[in-house]
DNA sequence: ATGAAAGCGCTAACAG
DNA sequence: CTGTTAGCGCTTTCAT
């Protein structure tokens, strides 16, 4: 530990040779460049000596500090750290240091932290926080940072990206419930300024049209926000509604449990009365109650292929842009079941629909 | 954003003055010293040619940087996110940044990480990953670093530390149970080499003591990490015994939930057969099937805290080490319920009716 | 009140 | 192969 305070002149002295020397051993670039002999020396005396090289000095010179910032909008977002962890499992391994900040989404916050990071050298971002239309990021591409996108992406040219398949993620949300043989499906759409909220609605607009339903307008409702809130909010604006929806199809799984709380409100079952379908499967979406359908989204990968996109960009300048679309999976759990002939009143526990009790009852 | 290559020689070049001024005007502390119509000009200059001031070349000065490490085990557990919010929250207010680092509780990794981020002159430390005995840590605080633990702490002197009242919490948690009539209660007890699991632990046997209950070796079981698949073994134990406990405290959340995973593979209901308390309410813990009875502990505080005390100590080396206990509350929740020699339904309504059936399906 | 000069710890030509 | 020489961008004495 210690405030090693060693510097590469003092193992260049008690090692008997010059600081360049010592800096030469220590760059794995240039050790072959310095006699083998002297090469151990030197590595033993630093060694000895607790030295360790400090980054900021060479990043000083070499404008170059092996560490990438990380935007995150809200680590209590359960969907963030599973990507979080794939970066710095990739990061780690290349010899690279994460720095991870969260910017509440709030673009002030979001400049903030970026000029923070980029004041403090990185080499590059992932940032996870992109609207579709989103002037710091694009500022941030249009000069020669280099930026990858995960999760959510920008619209425009010559970007960085690695997202899921939103559009299909939502089809095959439509399609589950459409075979359990749902014709009234609603969506509670996400922000649409951003491209996961867009896509996934317009995913299931089409889906719906595909399954040769006729989406109805009433029949969908907007959140302002990935909150459990707004999906509250919304799902009872659905439940209002002349006809209302048999299952829920929401654009993602805290959207979904926001559904659960409006339906627990209105009295009504889930899956009996009504089904919900979630979007990205979060931790411990199958212990909620019900255990929730939802569509999975492989969040450590993505995170992963982003950051081994990031340091292609690094490495490489010149590298081409492109977008990484990574295959959703159904999870079919507790939430989602056939609908119910007639509507009736959430009887207690007496909502016999599959999928909604699997434990069987002591002998 | 831009490449900002303009330095502190270019803003002096073009207002016309001496570097060593402009770095005067920038600089609060410094600012009184030049003529105020100077340090007007050239902060105009700065502004217009856009200048940021580069902290890493700076902190290589002024071995300063305004950042501090934050370590923390294990993002996806979802304990630390809002201990880490309430961390920045303080740190950004204070003009520094968070730079967070995890550590998967491997104690290599954990050093290297300790020394990418000195290396790199964080002012201080925020550490949420310590053993009761911790080299790592005890080296970190032994020379001169500012570290304040969070959440859990290391034994011996001199140690800034944020923590919650553990064996308070434990008792809360036997009292609940034995006031809701149960006697045999049973632990399922955390990793012994953290404090959290040690002072949960004896706060359990404590409070079962003061109840009058003697506690039973064979209802205390171990698990050997803070997580679902530890607490589901313990779990086993447990239900094993020739006279199976019908309240289980867990030392954390995700032990409590493994003990769910256990009763359902085992037949019996939560909490008509046996009720559960977790401990930390972690964010959803009112959303599992059954809704988590749970020792709430306020984290965004205790982050807050630790990072005021962190800044405390940075700016006043001297400053008296001191550990601050947070006190716990007790969320009660549909896990617990009076025993039963008999299955029965549970005690309030809709909530618990509902809580108790929906157990997890078996993997 | 401001300029000059000397580095913080390191790297990168460029000799030799 | 290794020593020399300049800085990277900033902060500080120390003069003036």
């Amino acid at each position: 530990m210690s405030q090693t305070q060693v510097t590469m002149r003092d193992v260049a002295r008690t090692a008997g040779v010059h600081p360049g020397t010592v800096s030469r051993v220590l760059n794995p670039r240039t050790r072959p460049l310095v006699n083998p002999a002297t090469a151990e020396r030197v590595e033993q005396v630093a060694r000895e000596m607790g030295y360790s090289l400090n980054p900021i000095a060479r990043g000083l010179k070499t404008r170059r500090t092996f560490s990438v910032g990380v935007l995150i909008p809200d680590l209590t977002n359960p969907l963030f750290p599973p990507i979080i962890r794939g970066i710095e499992r990739v990061l780690d391994a290349a010899g690279y240091t994460a720095l991870v900040a969260s910017t509440d989404g709030e673009p002030a916050r979001e400049r903030q932290r970026l000029e923070a990071l980029i004041a403090r050298q990185v080499d590059g971002f992932v940032i996870a926080t992109a609207q579709r239309r989103h002037p710091v990021v694009a500022d941030a591409i249009a000069s020669e940072l280099a930026v990858v996108l995960v999760n959510r992406t920008v619209e425009g040219e010559g970007v960085f990206a690695v997202v899921p398949d939103d559009r299909r993620g939502s089809a095959m949300a439509v399609d589950h419930l459409a075979a359990l043989g749902h014709t009234r499906i609603g969506h509670i759409a996400g922000p649409q300024q951003t491209t996961t909220g867009l896509l996934r609605y317009r995913g299931f607009v089409e889906a719906m049209e595909d399954a040769g339903v006729a989406p109805d307008r009433g029949l969908i409702a907007q959140g302002d926000a990935f909150t459990i809130a707004a999906g509250a909010q919304a799902a009872r604006e659905l439940l209002a509604a002349a006809d209302p929806p048999t299952g829920i199809v929401a654009a993602n799984d805290l959207l979904a449990l926001g559904a659960y709380t409006a339906l627990a409100e209105a009295g009504l079952d889930c899956p009996g009365d009504v089904s919900v379908v979630g979007f990205n499967d979060m931790p411990f979406a199958d212990r909620f109650a019900p255990p929730l359908t939802t569509v999975h989204i492989p969040h450590g990968h993505i995170g992963a292929r982003a950051a081994e996109l990031l340091l292609e960009r690094i490495e490489d300048p010149a590298a081409t842009p492109q977008t990484l679309v990574f295959e959703p999976t159904l999870r079919v759990r507790g939430s989602t079941a056939a609908p119910a002939r007639r509507r009736r009143p959430a009887g207690s526990g007496g909502t016999a629909s599959r999928g909604s009790r699997a434990a069987a009852p002591p002998p």
